[in-house]
Order: C-alpha cells, then sequence, then structure tokens
DNA sequence: CAAGATCTATATCATATTGATATATGTATT
DNA sequence: AATACATATATCAATATGATATAGATCTTG
C-alpha cells in the first residue's frame, strides 16, 4: 500500500496532524504497519499538492505550527478509487504475507553466539514492551475530546484487528514465558 | 541489525548461496525477516571484500554458477563480536518492537471503504497464505542432503522459534475465522 | 528548584531497502 | 507448443529509514 493512500485513509477518520498520523501507528496501529516521519511528511506534501487534503496552520501559543490536514471531497473519491485498485493489485500480486523485520526473533535464533544473561535481557525488555502493548491495544477506559483513537477503538473494523492483536499478543507473552527455560541454559 | 550480520549468521550454520539465504527468509523464516535480493547481494560482496566470507563458483551444468558463500575464521569471530554490539545496541535503544508493514491488516481496517466481496477475497486468500506458512513451519518430514532448514528444524533457537510461530499462527487463524462475520455484512 | 530528560512538532538527508526489470536456462503444466 | 514457474545473479530508480537539527513545553528527580 502506498503511504499516500495510508495517510489518506486514516485522514477519512478526521483531521489529523503528521505528527499525529506517526502517533497512531506507533501506538495503537503499531502491530499493524510503521512509516517514519521522512516518509510521513513528504506524503502529505504530495497530498497536498494534488489536492487530496487542505491543510491549516494552528498556530500554538509558543510550541511549533501544527499543520492539521483534511480529506477534501477530491481527496474521499480518490481514496475510495485508489484503495480498491491497490486491493485488487494485492491479490493479483499473489504475495500475502507481510512485510516484517523482527531483530528480537532474529537474535533468538542466533543466541548460542551470544552471552546466556544478554539473551535473558533481551527477552525480559521484550517481556515487557509486549505487555505495554497488550494495555494499549487493550485499554477501554475513557476518551478525550482530540482522541485519535476513537474510531479504531469503536468500529467493526477497529475491534477486529484489536481483538486480533491483543489474542496474538497473550499467546506470544504465553509461549514466551513457558518455554524460554528452552532456549538458555538456566 | 545490519544486512551483514544477519547473513554472517545464517552462514555460521552452513556455507549458502544468495539465491538460498533468500530462500531461508522467504519460507522458514517468512514470519521473522524477510530482505530482498537487492539487499542481500551487495551485502554478501561486501563481506567478501573484508574477507569474512569466501565464495565458490559452482557451475552447474547449463543453469547459472551458484555462488556458494562460506564463513571464514574472521568471519565467524567477526560475526561474534559484531552480534553482542547490536544487541547491546538494541538494548540501549530501548525500542523492542519488530518493524511491521502489514498490508493485510490496514486493508481490513479500511474494509468499509471497499466492496464486501474484495474484502472477502482478501481475507480467503490471506487464510489460505496462512495455512501454507503453518504447514511450512510445523513440517517434521525428513530432510533432504543440501536442505538448509535442518539447524534451523533441530536446534532449541529453531524449535523455539517454530514453536512461537506455529502458536501464533493457529491463534491469528482461529480468531480470523471466528469473527470475520463481525467485519463485513455477510 | 534547577538540571536533565522526555514530549510536541516539523523538516532534511545520507544511507539502506524495495520492487521491478534484465538475463539465461530448466522443468512443469495446459 | 506455449506458457508459466523455478533456479540463479545482478542492477537501479524510487522509496524508506534513522539520525540529526531546531525549539519551546512539561515532567522528573536528586
Amino acid at each position: 500500500m502506498q503511504t499516500g493512500t495510508l495517510c489518506l485513509g486514516l485522514l477519512t477518520d478526521g483531521p489529523k496532524s503528521g505528527y499525529t498520523i506517526k502517533q497512531l501507528l506507533s501506538g495503537p496501529l503499531n502491530q499493524i504497519y510503521n512509516l517514519s516521519f521522512g516518509s510521513i511528511y513528504p506524503a502529505l506534501n504530495k497530498l497536498m499538492d494534488e489536492k487530496y487534503v487542505t491543510c491549516k496552520q494552528h498556530a500554538q501559543d509558543k510550541k511549533p505550527d501544527k499543520k492539521v490536514y483534511t480529506i477534501t471531497k477530491k481527496g474521499t473519491s480518490y481514496f475510495e478509487e485508489v484503495l480498491l485498485k491497490e486491493a485488487l493489485e494485492y491479490l493479483r500480486s499473489g504475495t500475502y504475507g507481510d512485510q516484517i523485520k523482527s531483530e528480537f526473533l532474529m537474535m533468538l535464533l542466533f543466541s548460542k553466539f551470544m552471552p546466556p544473561e544478554t539473551t535473558n535481557l533481551i527477552i525480559d525488555e521484550r517481556v515487557l514492551h509486549m505487555r505495554q502493548i497488550l494495555n494499549l491495544v487493550e485499554y477501554e477506559g475513557p476518551t478525550s475530546d482530540q482522541d485519535d483513537t476513537r474510531s479504531m477503538r469503536s468500529s467493526a473494523e477497529g475491534l477486529f484487528i484489536r481483538g486480533l492483536m491483543t489474542e496474538v499478543l497473550k499467546t506470544s507473552l504465553n509461549y514466551i514465558e513457558q518455554n524460554r527455560k528452552k532456549l538458555n541454559v538456566k
């Protein structure tokens, strides 16, 4: 999926800044898709050029201007068109796998070349990290006014994806804690 | 993890060609780490320059020469050194998450903008794909002579990772099949 | 309470990676 | 016989990363 399409898609759910999009991808969507600022900002500028979004500079007292992007009517119809095009392209390509780079698992694969205490530290930190993500994904508490995760948390799609992430994270955590002793001596 | 480090690590388990490394990453390691040829070949050439690997050209009848890379003594000690360095760097950085781009989940998030039949097709194909990966990961049958997955399949690390992948894949498959009806109106 | 760290916010850029394409032959399918 | 797919390496334009710069706000901790 093109980065522009993705940004446009997130903007269908309400105006957002580049920083907010990054926060979404690093936060509630972190198990789904990551992008760096270096991809997001140029993509938003391109969407501006093509009139698929408009931008309001929110001068904030003392903070740098927040550029809030809003999807236009043209942008919405373009999004629906290009999403379908990319979906059909995806189906045609036959490559249904995700793009994954798990430094964690790769290091575990090579763990016999590391001191056991390093491996144990890596696993400990990963377990803590996964528990944090699980909290983030499972969180059902109140949502504030300008909460960009609201629809993620209430729509059928959001609930489905959150449910999947929850199950997968719990399974992983459980497996790692039950089986880590098989990896390292002690 | 640097691509060179990763290639070197895979070579500690026996000589391999670039094509074989790609096969490993696309096959049994596909849920762990992916790299394109455009990353693998230059990395191997660099490892050659630095004398961390040697290369034997296997002239195959009519097929293009297969360049089989073997890790050197220098390469092995370099690998252990750099792996530890990168592991400590990883721990220090505090970013324990994986790099994930799931076009599948992103499209599901946007599924209300697609015709239901497209969403259903995408899910159907994904389920088939996951079942194929599960078969690949779970496979316990006989291994041939030049099977590059042998150690992946018998070492403690390999078993741990395969077990984790199996559990996660089964959980995902189960969840998707149980809950997909909540996504699309029939 | 001051110093240091972290957060909000955008931007840039050298380096790394992807994904497509080229080349060449073998094997399997239709 | 033709088409598709597998083996095998290589290149490269377009894209993405990850680090760095900038700058004020807010949180934290000895």
